[in-house]
DNA sequence: CGATGACATGACACCGATGTCATACTTAGA
DNA sequence: TCTAAGTATGACATCGGTGTCATGTCATCG
């Protein structure tokens, strides 16, 4: 491979005066730069970045470490798309500001990440961020040296600056607007309540009840998360077959998220009732291969991964350039409820204080 | 950052000394041995890769590049996850070489792929991949240097390596498993023709049929595929409609992939016909999130993702090793079938030739 | 006309590792 | 006892760029 010498001897000047014309720090004489870039293009020279950087001091990336790209063989969430999404948020951020992003992966063992961040600072990133498959609670391995961390996805107990969903607000949203089209009797097909966002969507759940004066009624509140093994559909059918056989039927079934819901159509039609029109159907997640394939297309709330990544890399971004100490602690990210048509309306409703469909 | 000058001074050694105690290239005293880690661990000194590769010239980097992360809004595919198995699959296998893998993403945006490619090279990888979110044909910038490439799940027509899946073997296993099974009627839903693997998958379904001496019916066969947008439930009622009221109608559909059987069990289920006792429906991609949480699951034909990844590093790491410049040209990988309860068995199967459910 | 500064360019050191070669000290074998 | 081989270590050059400083050439201005 050509180095700089070769261009300079090719072109007749110094490495000086190449490096000159490479990044425009000072002038350069004209008929000089068009030598030197002929040379460039001649020999096919590409600047070596260990060479630069090693004078530089500067790496110019950025290192993402994730669980999702491999992840276990039993996924507890819809397997890899969330952090796709947030690296995707990630990108935009970083293509802006010139960084390289070096992704490695856990492959799902968590002990894996000592070793990666230890070869992300032998590359001297110049910030690290983590990307949990799912809200959650982690343990990393302290870094040593003064490398910035943002967390994303996940938080962990040591005030790590972290970047969640607002999954008490994003399921408080749906029901609420729930309650606007009309729904009274709204049941909640829960997570598991020892994972984050189990507990955090009950909370919103019962908060947007308790707003619009309806009582909290346990009998329509179940947990039957197996993480899609293989007894939820029995969990699910024999919760939804007690619920619909109650003096007060719900008329709309919250799911815990949209995975669940694509069996909740399954079991509904096997019931013999019709989605939307006898009973009503909303999800979690907006994970659009079901939301949007589903027949009917299917009510839920966004997990804003995009920006969740792009937040996070902003405030990465600002610790690297020393802006912020800033309050640490979690920044929560919101998403809008997407309405669709698995809900109907039980009267018109009066879509005021509440964003419906997409508004990007 | 501490530097190994630092360690040096600290352990009252050389540099080169503790060079030797890093990389174990040359004894060392053991009393020399433990004061330089002990000096390495106080420092909490970690060894700079670019001064490393400046003088070995290996990177110990492979480039990845993918329109997988940031996708277009209206997706050809499932969205991303393709690739992340087949990143997956790549980095099983860098792992055990110390090879570290950098991401960089097109955004969907074929030109991006000219200066990813750069920012690859001037961190001299020593490899590189290019993943496509669909089986297509490409076109890449030459790499001038002789950097060497694979692509995976696409092609070029330059002979440049490449690994592929094999759909037409996978829609032939499925069907001949179909035929198996009792079907003789067997209609498809195929994807568009102006993609790889709508051509392919038909000319595997073609070759099933023409095996068992079944008359290929163009009656069976519609391309619905509006790539998931809008009209595309419509089309499918159409000719869903068109076929079950054929005087010989089919006893089951194959859809062209997962996300249309998804669309598709909701239609029959519509028209008021069950799953799988009237009618069978089977996919393509084997696309877990919904095949085995569709109710009842799906069969479908496994897309071989990760297998395609490792072959695809696997074949990088011959190339750059010197060991081939091997026989160009691409590499098909073939999936097994998953068979599952969406399709009835006509008959007692002989499962001789064959294999059902997962066997990994 | 000489001083001043802008422009254009090069010499050289340096970033932090490792490869090469030299050196000093042991230890074993002839 | 002397030599050869092995062990343990350091001095120094080197990888390919960039930062610093010096130098030379003009055009401009007072």
């Amino acid at each position: 491979m050509a180095t700089i010498y070769d261009v300079a001897r090719m072109a007749g000047v110094s490495a000086k005066t190449v490096s000159r014309v490479l990044n425009g720090d000072a002038p350069v004489g004209k008929t000089t730069r068009e030598a030197v870039e002929a040379a460039i293009g001649q020999l096919g020279y590409v600047p070596s970045n260990a060479a630069r950087m090693m004078r530089s001091q500067r790496s110019g990336l950025i290192g993402l470490i994730t669980g999702a790209i491999s992840m276990s063989p039993e996924p507890t969430q819809p397997a890899g798309l969330p952090e796709l999404f947030i690296v995707q948020g990630i990108q935009k951020v970083l293509a802006t500001s010139g960084m390289t992003l070096m992704i490695a992966d856990t492959g799902g063992v968590v002990e894996k990440a000592a070793p990666l961040i230890d070869t992300f600072l032998r590359h001297r990133v110049e910030g690290l961020i983590y990307v949990a498959e799912y809200h959650q609670k982690i343990v990393l391995p302290a870094i040593s040296d003064g490398t910035p961390l943002v967390l994303a996805n996940c938080f962990d107990d040591r005030g790590t600056p972290a970047i969640l969903p607002d999954d008490t607000r994003g399921q408080h949203d749906l029901v609420a607007r729930l309650v606007t089209a009309g729904h009274r009797r709204i049941a909640y097909l829960t997570l598991r309540p020892d994972i984050a966002a189990g507990r955090l969507r009950v909370d919103g759940y019962r908060a947007a009840l308790a707003e619009a004066d309806i009582a909290y009624d346990p009998a329509l509140v179940e947990n039957c998360d197996l993480d899609g093994r293989e007894g939820e559909s029995q969990l699910l059918w024999d919760a939804i077959d007690r619920m619909v056989r109650l003096s007060n039927p719900p008329s709309v079934f919250c799911c815990g998220n949209d995975r669940m819901a694509l069996r909740v159509y399954g079991i509904l039609r096997s019931m013999g009732r019709r989605v939307p029109t006898e009973v009503s159907v909303a999800g979690y997640d907006n994970y659009r291969v079901i939301a949007e394939t589903l027949y009917p297309p299917l009510t839920t709330v966004d997990l804003p991964y995009t920006a969740m990544g792009v937040r996070a890399a902003q405030r990465l971004m600002a610790m690297i350039s020393g802006e912020t100490r800033e309050a640490n602690g979690p920044t929560l990210v919101a998403g809008p409820v997407y309405w669709r048509e698995s809900v109907t309306e039980l009267r018109p409703a009066k879509i005021t204080q509440l964003k419906s469909v997409r508004e990007e």
